[in-house]
DNA sequence: GGTTTGACCCTAA
DNA sequence: ATTAGGGCCAAAC
């Protein structure tokens, strides 16, 4: 299985109403250094995939698309859609990393609680 | 094989 | 606080 598959099969473990940081999926993989590779294999997600990519932002909680196929405005649809807050500063899309980032190693461990604040 | 390419991230001004 | 600049490393050429 190669990085970008991993990457995949990572990302399909964020929970609805969670979002994870590029940097954060790359350090699951234990290569914490290569955070681009992850958005690299997001990139060329086949049409028609199922990965929640949508859940992937960047490090200061913003997305980091500008536009493709994907623009950012769909990015920032799909998380509202599952009722993260998203705010726009500037054109840039802001997601609260305190209240929504997802945290793994804690989701099997207390039961599913998980909670901050 | 070597080179180029990024949906990134950290550090230093 | 904000912004350049450089490092990173798997994949595609």
């Amino acid at each position: 299985m190669n990085f970008s598959e991993q990457v995949y099969v990572l990302v399909e473990r964020i929970p609805h109403g969670r979002v994870a940081t590029y940097g954060q999926i790359a350090a699951l993989l234990h290569t914490p250094r290569a955070a681009r590779m992850v958005g690299v294999a997001l990139r060329s997600l086949p049409d028609g995939t199922v990965v929640p990519w949508h859940r992937v932002i960047n490090s200061r909680g913003e997305i980091s698309i500008e536009n493709m196929e994907h623009p950012a405005e769909e990015q920032a649809n799909r998380l509202m859609a599952e009722g993260i807050r998203v705010g726009t500063s500037n054109g840039v899309y802001l997601i609260d990393l305190d209240m929504y980032l997802w945290m793994p190693n804690t989701e099997l461990t207390n039961g599913g609680e998980s909670r901050t604040v």
